[in-house]
DNA sequence: CCAGTAAACGAACGTTCGTGCTTTTTTATA
DNA sequence: TATAAAAAAGCACGAACGTTCGTTTACTGG
């Protein structure tokens, strides 16, 4: 009979949940394989073993922060109905879970950190993100935005705008600002009850 | 005679100049030492007693990118009177200036670096961008803005967007996005002339 | 011309990094 | 319970890190 689970991908999948938590703050560069071990009371030859290469462990982590990201912002849009409304819900969805990590959005961290860093890593950062642009720019070309790219652009500017002037400031105030660019953005969409 | 010039501090500028775009691009803490030594053609030790510890070349670095942060976005855009027509150079000024360093934005890379690292360094970097926000503040104040608050959270999240996504992408329609959201922006002000 | 000072140098320090090998421990199944 | 496979650990390596040291070079003022 085969194990309905077996201990390694548990400890692999543990390891990544500690590792997007950490990059977040450290970024995948200033992520450290001794370090990642320490946290996990691991051996760093152990944790090694995973991954191969300290740029597997990277490429891992984005895509374990890509998996989180689906199930804490966009899984719980779907509720909303396409269009003017899901916008509004990933919108506010990703500005309630930015409170929840301490270390902020592992993206706006890791693309900073990448965007000259030619490579696999950059790559599916990028990859990541485009999805998620797209997927805006699908959302709101269902909601009959004259200009989807244009908005897409907006509405991520607007949130991560969000994350980088909280993180460093600390003003809970921009939360505010931000919700209220995002109705100006919607507000004026056919289909959209105000 | 004393001279007007001393070489010490010749080499302290273009150490600090080198080291302000390669912190754009590999970060704060990336920027090594023995790299900017060997593209300065110096040895460590040399680069290493102009500044007595590698917080200290930190902290003059941050110090040298707000030198020309001032110099090449606030000082061009004085010709423009104040208020909107001052926002409007400011922003584009900003933009303007993206295309001219191959490492983009030194205070979207840096400020994502030391966001929860707590120190000097970030405390640096904190001061600048707060700086920069209370100038915008004051800007959209003078023209007229309901909220000057949000509208300088507003711009300033436009064309650090503008930077996040020109960087990974390299779309350059980004940065008509960015404009037609600054025209938006302004053209409702009083005393703006559409 | 000589003394004093500032600037830059080369070598080495202890530490941490990623990585490779070998061994021990744990787990899963027959 | 025995056994083979998988997982984790132990140990060591070469390289790069920030930093310190003593020395050498290049100016400057008396």
């Amino acid at each position: 009979m085969t194990p309905v689970t077996q201990k390694g991908s548990e400890t692999r999948a543990s390891i990544l949940e500690r590792a997007v938590d950490l990059a977040s703050v450290e970024g995948l560069e200033g992520l450290t394989i001794g370090r990642l071990a320490a946290e996990l009371r691991m051996s760093k030859s152990g944790l090694f073993a995973h991954f191969g290469s300290k740029q597997e462990l990277q490429l891992a982590t984005v895509g374990a922060a890509a998996l989180r990201f689906r199930d804490s912002v966009i899984v719980p849009s779907l509720d909303a109905p396409e269009g003017a409304p899901r916008l509004r819900a990933m919108g506010d969805r990703y500005l309630e879970r930015l409170g929840d990590y301490s270390g902020g959005c592992f993206w706006a961290a890791t693309s900073a950190e990448y965007d000259d860093r030619p490579g696999p890593v950059r790559d599916a950062i990028a990859a990541a993100l485009d999805a998620w642009l797209a997927e805006l720019e699908r959302q709101a070309r269902i909601a009959g935005v004259d200009q989807p790219e244009r908005f897409a652009f907006e509405l991520y500017a607007l949130v991560m705008g969000v994350n980088s002037r909280y993180r460093l400031s600390g003003d809970e105030r921009v939360f505010g600002y931000a919700r209220e660019a995002l109705d100006r953005l919607l507000v004026e969409l056919p289909g959209e009850s105000g």
